[in-house]
Parts: C-alpha cells; sequence; structure tokens
DNA sequence: AAGCCGATCAACCGCAATGTT
DNA sequence: CAACATTGCGGTTGATCGGCT
C-alpha cells in the first residue's frame, strides 16, 4: 500500500524558521490552537510540512518552555531517569517542566553522556565500564592456574601491566560499590564478559550472586593483592592513559564547563525516594 | 585574517503507535 | 477488519558558532 508522504514536497520550504514565520505560526495557533497540523500551514499562510510546524511549535515556540542551561538538579533528575528509562525522552521530559525531549537528548548527547563516559560509567547501563578491559575473562582465566603466582607473571609479560595495574586498584572499589549497583550490576560484569549487544540494552532486571560466585570474587581479590605485593606488576606508567581505554566514539577529552564547577556531583548516588513509583513513568 | 575543527542544537527523517473512516 | 490519516518518538543530520593554529 505505501505510505504516503506527510505533507506535499513540492513547494514545500525547509530548514532554519525565520522571525516572520514564527509568527505567522504564533498568531495562528493562539487564535486557533494546533488543531490538525496537516492543514495549519495552509491556513497559517506558511510554506511549510505540517509536522515541521508541529515541531517548531512544540520544540521552540510553545509559551511554556524554560531556555537556557540545564541546572544541575535537572541534570541529576535525568542521569536518574534515565538510568530507569533509556531513552525514553518524551517520558523524562514529562518529569521536567519547561524541557522538551528534544532538549533533554541533545543535552544528554553532548554533555552528560560524556561526562558519564569520563567518569567510568557506562550511560547505556549506569554500570562502570569494564568491559574494555574484560576483567573477568582475564582474571579468571589468570586465577584458575595452579600456579598463580608464575601464571600472574607470565600473563604480566604478555598483557598489558596498566591494564592489569587498574584491575588490582579497581577490585577493591567494586567490592564496596554504591548501593545502586550494589552485588547485582558489578558482580554481573566480574562473572560475565559484557557484549555490545548487552550494552545496547537497558539492565531491565538484576540477577543475585551466589555464595560459590562471592567466594571466587573474593579469592580473586585476596589473590590479586599478594600479586601487588609481591610486586609482580609494575605501577601505572605515566603514559598511560585511563581515558583511552575508556573511550567511545562520542566521547571527547575536552572539558564541559559543567563538570569543571564545583559542584560535587552525586550522580554516582541514584538513591531513589521511597515513594518513587516506576509505574509512574511508564506507559 | 583565514582556515580548520569540534561542539552545539534546531530541524529533519523514518518508523511505530494510535485514531478515523 | 482493513486501509488510510495523523501524531508522537527517537535517531541522525547539518548549519552555525567559537576557539585554536
Amino acid at each position: 500500500m505505501g505510505r504516503s508522504p506527510c505533507c506535499d514536497k513540492n513547494g514545500v520550504k525547509k530548514g532554519p524558521w525565520t522571525a516572520e514565520e514564527d509568527q505567522k505560526l504564533i498568531d495562528y495557533i493562539r487564535f486557533h490552537g494546533p488543531g490538525n497540523w496537516r492543514i495549519l500551514p495552509k491556513n497559517a499562510g506558511l510554506q511549510r510540512c505540517g509536522k515541521s510546524c508541529r515541531l517548531r511549535w512544540t520544540n521552540y515556540l510553545r509559551p511554556d518552555i524554560k531556555r537556557g542551561r540545564f541546572s544541575f538538579e535537572e541534570e541529576e533528575t535525568i542521569i536518574q531517569l534515565h538510568s530507569v528509562m533509556g531513552n525514553k525522552w518524551s517520558a523524562i521530559a514529562t518529569r521536567l517542566p519547561g524541557r522538551t525531549d528534544n532538549e533533554i537528548k541533545n543535552h544528554w548527547n553532548t554533555h552528560i553522556r560524556k561526562r558519564l563516559i569520563r567518569s567510568g560509567i557506562d550511560p547505556v547501563t549506569h554500570s562502570p565500564r569494564l568491559d574494555l578491559l574484560d576483567l573477568s575473562s582475564l582474571l579468571g582465566a589468570l586465577f584458575n592456574q595452579p600456579n598463580f603466582s608464575s601464571a600472574a607473571t607470565h600473563a604480566s609479560s604478555l598483557l598489558n601491566p596498566d591494564v592489569l595495574r587498574l584491575a588490582s586498584l579497581l577490585l577493591p572499589q567494586l567490592q564496596n560499590p554504591n548501593p545502586m549497583y550494589a552485588s547485582s550490576n558489578l558482580d554481573q560484569n566480574l562473572q560475565t564478559p559484557i557484549t555490545s549487544s548487552e550494552c545496547s540494552q537497558p539492565q531491565a532486571e538484576s540477577t543475585t550472586p551466589t555464595n560459590n560466585e562471592t567466594s571466587s570474587f573474593e579469592l580473586m581479590n585476596a589473590r590479586l593483592d599478594d600479586v601487588a605485593s609481591a610486586d609482580v606488576l609494575p605501577p601505572l606508567s605515566e603514559s598511560f592513559d585511563l581515558e583511552s581505554l575508556m573511550s567511545t566514539p562520542m566521547s571527547s577529552p575536552q572539558q564541559d564547563s559543567i563538570e569543571a564547577g564545583t559542584n560535587s556531583s552525586s550522580f554516582f548516588d541514584f538513591g531513589f525516594p521511597e515513594d518513587f513509583i516506576l509505574d509512574d513513568f511508564m506507559f
């Protein structure tokens, strides 16, 4: 059957809106209301597609839109909501009065997402990014060696010593995670390497580690301590760049003004209020 | 001064969901 | 119930701007 075009392409203007066009749209909607977007441009005397008019109105001209920088509180809210809802920008926008889904989406992609990446947080799963290190397979293979010390020495000669060193530094922190990440995400990361396809899916449910998993985790940590105390692993080299390990195609080393500020971000803290009801956000 | 480059964000596109006939 | 129209949404693009060389 085929989809009919949303508007006649011939004679329809595209690109940035002029002040005159904006005024025509505002005047028309003030008098008639939005109504049918398909017929609106003709009635309003605009050479625009109805879809373009709707977008211009909802994202820019609407009187209740709040312009300007996102406040720190707004950013925190976006991060928290995104950790629950994922890329449901319109749903997130309903919790931020005066902000449009488009505005929030843009701000996420240009600021917040990069900030999370630089902080070692996967912006999709909101979990610490260990995927690039693939610690679980690396360490798992290492600790299954009967002669761990020689195996570690051997491995350190084969693998980037900075990565191994980083692993030893991270593990104590991983054992004392933020409540948001308690036991589920981190242990899962350690037990199962994160694949790119998994990263693209929001983590809808968590798993509870078994006693067996916990004990193996402790064993791994104890052995890492042994390795560290025996100076098997050299210190991080000066040229070692964590950023390069954590970087993604969208990441940028440039600092943005928000994180350069003095605010002590608590975006690692995803403690939701007790009256937080997830269903309120879902359709 | 001119050119390059990265960041930003308004606007577009395609698709899915929903409504109407 | 099918076909079509309309609306909403999320991903992507491209124009613009500012900083840097």
